[in-house]
DNA sequence: TTGAAAGCGCTAACAT
DNA sequence: ATGTTAGCGCTTTCAA
């Protein structure tokens, strides 16, 4: 029918306007412009143009002319890692309850790559961004992702970072230390004295503040942490394998592993498994992610609300606010289950009073 | 320093050309057009003005004006479902390699809301679309998707679809039929004569096609699957759970179970497990979910390249090609696990010779 | 209420 | 090589 059809072949507004004898304006109303302005008789004819023609308005255009779009953005470091598609699933139920869509770019874990994204969701003018993932501890990659978080923000947009609380942005603080701290309670609380920690790698802030909390509570635990008894890795499942395969060529003996994260506890129950060592070592992780639940042994773990996680991001920067950055804090809560079944004494000890084994240094308290 | 900046606050091209001292078109080529036109004393000086003013060129109005943009779209279900995590982050590394954003849309398994994204993402002049998902046997909802998809493709945008070749556009064709047919095709191999299925939602095709092909199977190899060995339930861990219950509840002793997806086995697992069935029933998924790799018992299940299954389908559809719909083929790989140990007969049985059970129906052949 | 017209920020002829 | 000037498709004054 339509024979002269504009780059791309799509319909235009204008084409709905001649359909329905009205003017360009007339049409723009009675269709994406809002309410009661419009003769219903008129309004119904242009409708039943843009249906008879299929009409689509283009967003780019709607967006060019109001000078906003229904776009937001969303930064994660991998979207297979269920960790980052647990919050990208919660950004995007408040996307789809807002008539927002997602712009997801997935970062690989380069610091680079994320701030290449932010500018490329700068471009295109996104309401917002929700940047997921942990920083580094490279002050330069820091310092250039705020800068253009900055002039993405100047330009109109807002941003929420989730993770540490290192710029002066909207942030989701998540407490690893203290969740991890809390872990390091419990564990020792269950009668486990001798750790080792599968640290992820050096520079993450997430895995810093996890291992840093740990060892806090062993601490006040009086509980030692021996140098050599932590061992980096990959923040994944190889890196956890990997890991605990390297922990155990140390020679070191321990009860118990905290890996950082689930997926890589999971990677470390493999690796014990092989060896046969399943049920000798003690292993918890951290995040409590979806998929893992049914795992065996059942992971002990520090329970993050992952969806919740990314629903509040949104929402936060979605709502109107002053200006001074906002943050908040987002707690987990540990989950003891069946890969830490605790430490069975060989003769019963007094409850309450664990004593710290020979080997640890003296207490802080 | 900027005083009147325009809506947004956003820097525009004309505020680099006015600081640089030249034509809007010159700032225009030396930033954003093609290469060599512009003098490269007169290129420094625009791109200076534009690091000195952050400018980050307006990529809607770039799309109006180019009649084109850099993205691209992506339905999935589920986003939170390893199985279309895996497929997005393959399709996000290609839409990388290729210089796209994608802007992912989560359906929650409703297929209007399906509908509802390919729209929304024609409105964005998404230079292409995947859609991920099985179909269902809903005819009109079918029937509405075709004919958002074709408008989309008028438009003059490009679309593929993830599943069953059930619409004339590009496809990636699963073949869940062939891979279940083998796997009860090895499966009986292994010995087991009795089976039950858990098969997903009633009107899904991926799951009515498992089913259906691991009848097949089953039939070929002259073993019977009576209808109430057959239960269905939702697609997801907790439907797996449910309805391996509900088939033990229905009386009938299996010795092997078939999930039709990894994520319904795992809950049929943790189901046997919670009833100290664990080792008396076998159980086999379907798709080989990454995460799920390390669970106990290790689960047998047909491996479909996930990743890559999203890497070209986004090739696929980036592509150049004369116009007909292009179909292609995905098969998988039937990977057997301890989660299937096979039957150790009472009575050594001759090999190779597997007879019907009484109670089958006779072979076809 | 409706229409004419001036943008929105950018690209791409078309001149020069 | 550079500038002028139409667009791109839409929204939104401003008049009528």
């Amino acid at each position: 029918m339509r024979t002269m059809g504009a780059k791309r072949g799509a319909v235009t507004l204008e084409d709905v306007a001649r359909r329905a004898g009205v003017s360009l304006a007339t049409a723009s109303r009675a269709i994406n412009g809002s309410a009661r302005k419009v003769r219903p008789e008129i309004r119904e004819r242009v409708e039943q143009a843009a249906r008879d023609l299929d009409y689509a308005a283009n967003a780019q255009a709607q967006a060019v002319a109001r000078g906003r779009t229904d776009v937001v953005g969303l930064v994660v470091q991998d979207i297979e890692d269920p960790y980052f598609s647990s919050i990208a699933a919660g950004a995007m139920r408040v996307a789809e309850a807002n008539g927002l869509m997602v712009c997801i770019a997935s970062a690989g874990r380069r610091p680079d790559k994320e701030i290449e994204y932010v500018a490329a969701l700068r471009r295109m003018r996104a309401a917002a961004i929700v940047i997921a993932g942990s920083r580094t501890d490279d002050r330069d990659a820091l310092a250039r992702l705020g800068t253009e978080v900055d002039a993405f923000e100047r330009s109109g947009g807002r941003a929420v970072l989730i993770g540490q609380r290192r710029l002066p942005v909207d942030t989701l603080v998540v407490a690893n230390r203290s969740g991890a701290r809390d872990l390091a309670t419990r564990l020792t609380g269950l009668g486990y004295r001798s750790f080792g920690v599968l640290a992820g790698p050096r520079g993450l802030l997430t895995a810093v503040d996890r291992l840093a909390g740990f060892a806090e509570g062993l601490r006040k635990a009086g509980v030692a942490l021996s140098r050599d008894a932590v061992v980096h890795g990959e923040f994944t499942r190889d890196g956890g394998h990997a890991a605990m395969l390297e922990l155990l060529a140390r020679g070191r003996s321990v009860e118990c592993v905290f890996a950082v994260n689930d997926v890589m506890a999971v990677g470390a129950i493999a690796a014990l498994r092989t060896l046969g060592l399943e049920r000798t070592v003690a292993v918890a992780g951290f995040d409590d992610i979806t998929t893992l639940r049914d795992v065996i042994p059942a992971l002990t773990t520090v329970r993050l609300p992952l969806v919740e996680i990314g629903e509040t991001a949104l929402e936060m920067v979605l709502r109107e606010h002053s200006g001074r950055p906002r943050y908040q804090r987002i707690v987990g809560e540990v989950v003891l289950r069946e890969s830490t079944p605790g430490v069975r004494p060989a003769h019963p000890a007094p409850v309450g009073a664990a004593e710290p084994l020979p080997t640890g240094p003296a207490s802080s308290t």
